[in-house]
DNA sequence: GCATTGACGAAGG
DNA sequence: CCCTTCGCCAATG
């Protein structure tokens, strides 16, 4: 899917049903989704990449709500710039991101994911447009 | 409508 | 190197 280049993050999020003119969320969707299994990307990134990098908090804040959305977001591969599993509370189990990216082949000692920054994947820069 | 919080990040001590 | 503070912006109390 072609993502909507958003500008700014304004026209964000209104999950009241009716109105769906948030692009903030589908983009980020959008994103995550084309993650490559074994790989793994920060909010940071993903926020830079949306142009709202001075508000990545948004990225996580947005993926928070990826639960409800389907086919489903593999939001375990969204760490923090430090390569740690600071999301892990949101998902079903604590075990449960680790045991995802451990799926996908991506190792964590500690909290924090293993060659963090050699499989570390920039959409800035993957998905360069 | 103001105050607090947050799946972040950079800077300062 | 660890901890604290501040900025960001939307949601929630």
């Amino acid at each position: 899917m072609t993502v909507k280049s958003t500008k700014k993050i304004k026209e964000t999020a209104r999950i009241s049903g009716d109105v769906k003119e948030y692009t903030f969320f589908e983009d980020v969707y959008g994103v995550v989704r084309q993650i490559p299994k074994g790989r793994v990307t920060s909010y940071g990134a993903i926020a830079a990449y949306l142009g709202t990098k001075l508000s990545a908090r948004m990225v996580g804040w947005a993926l928070n709500a990826a639960h409800h959305a389907t086919p489903g977001v593999p939001a375990q591969r969204v760490v923090n710039r430090n390569g740690m599993l600071t999301g892990k509370y949101h998902f079903k189990d604590e075990k449960e991101m680790e045991n995802l990216l451990a799926r996908d082949g991506v190792s964590v000692s500690e909290e924090r994911i293993v060659n963090f920054e050699s499989i570390f994947w920039d959409p800035s820069i993957e998905l360069a447009l």
